[in-house]
DNA sequence: ACCTGAACACCGTTCAAGT
DNA sequence: ACCTGAACACCGTTCAAGT
């Protein structure tokens, strides 16, 4: 993330904690207890030391979540080797790249509703999106609204992905979207009605890539 | 939302507060003072009650949450009149009344995050959505798929104005994207160093149905 | 400069008891 | 059946003080 790092003076008491193991705490933590249990309560005793001397290497709680998306992108952003020479696979290798480091995260949808998401490792692919839809006759404003129509596909995917995901864990809660659909009527709602049995098995397929494409051919074909 | 309705017996005591009076009454608290104010317990005041008697009437708080946008559903989106006839815009039509009811709840962002989103009240939207698919010439599995794509980008770009509104009113914060974007390489990143000083007007654009034209588009063209 | 202890101002929810 | 009081098991963060 683009936070420069702590102003790390040479005089005064040595620290005893940096951000790097704090870093490293948390991701344990959500690794092996999962993000719910990730508090800085939790995360000060996990390096031995006290909340509050947290707060000395990071401003708050949100800053902590976004330098842990930061290290995670850092650590699993590969850049396409070789990278497409078609401009149109250059804007879908990158976003499935984005898309696919960011759907790994458990803690994504904390951070997806805490910022604004500009991680420095992410900024590449971004500049692929944005060349690769130019290339393809685009305007640099235009590539620029592509690219953001991109994010929101891309970002809304993960967050209903992910909120399925956790309550399908969340041991017995009902599926009330099969209660609406046992009761339709199919004369007011012909097309859900005939859809309902399939539904369940139609949404939890993976069409993200399918999707995209389909957006990427509209962002690049004039109408 | 598809939850039945507590159920009503006409034995026993009889109550003091009902599901409307406690809908009606989040429903204000929101408006007056934002969400982050709707808590159990500040409810529970509001209507002049314990916190405990609100867990007779709903569950917990996620379904509260749901049954609030169910009722702002039900009382916001109305049916286009008269409905268009062309099946791309019916499409069109649908997908935006949803996206414009939703981006209207400040709330939003706890229920997308909460559950899979069938209010009752939006499935005649939705059937549109698939009905406009098919009558365009896609199958009802690839209309489904499609209308979920639609949905991705419907819930991303919620997602992302809505928590981007949240910060710009969070007071003093610094927009660290623009710290990312001043200190671009122009030789690495030459399209976004270019793009930068009009990322941030070219973001706050309202772009939703220009990036959904062109997610139909693609949708309804094979490639 | 860095860390600690204690406290503030809250949460959602459970439990046992009352009417 | 419906509601209450008290408590449980937590949160993030501030503040004043220590080394």
């Amino acid at each position: 993330m683009p936070r420069p790092p702590a102003p790390r003076k040479t005089t005064g008491r040595p620290a005893r904690i940096s951000r790097e193991e704090i870093i490293r705490t948390a991701r344990r933590i959500v690794a092996e207890e999962g993000v719910d249990r990730l508090t800085m309560r939790r995360l000060a005793t996990g390096i031995g030391s006290t909340p509050m001397a947290l707060y000395h290497h990071v401003r708050d709680k949100e800053e902590l979540l976004l330098l842990l998306l930061d290290d995670h992108a850092a650590r699993s952003l590969r850049r396409p080797e070789p990278p497409p020479t078609d401009p149109r696979d250059r804007v879908l290798t990158a976003a499935l790249a984005i898309h696919d480091v960011l759907a790994a995260c458990p803690w994504i949808v904390e951070v997806l509703t805490a910022d604004d998401l500009m991680s420095t490792s992410a900024l590449w692919f971004v500049e692929q999106i944005v060349a690769g839809l130019t290339a393809c006759g685009l305007t640099l404003d235009q590539a620029v609204h592509g690219y953001r129509a991109i994010w929101y596909y891309t970002a809304g995917e993960i967050l209903v992905r992910t909120t399925a995901a956790r309550r399908r864990t969340d041991d017995d809660r009902p599926v009330y979207r099969d209660q609406v659909f046992a009761g339709l009527d199919p004369a007011e709602l012909p097309h859900l009605s005939r859809a309902a049995p399939r539904w369940a098995a139609l949404t939890s397929q993976d069409t993200y890539e399918q999707g995209l494409r389909a957006l990427v051919n509209g962002l690049l074909t004039p109408h």
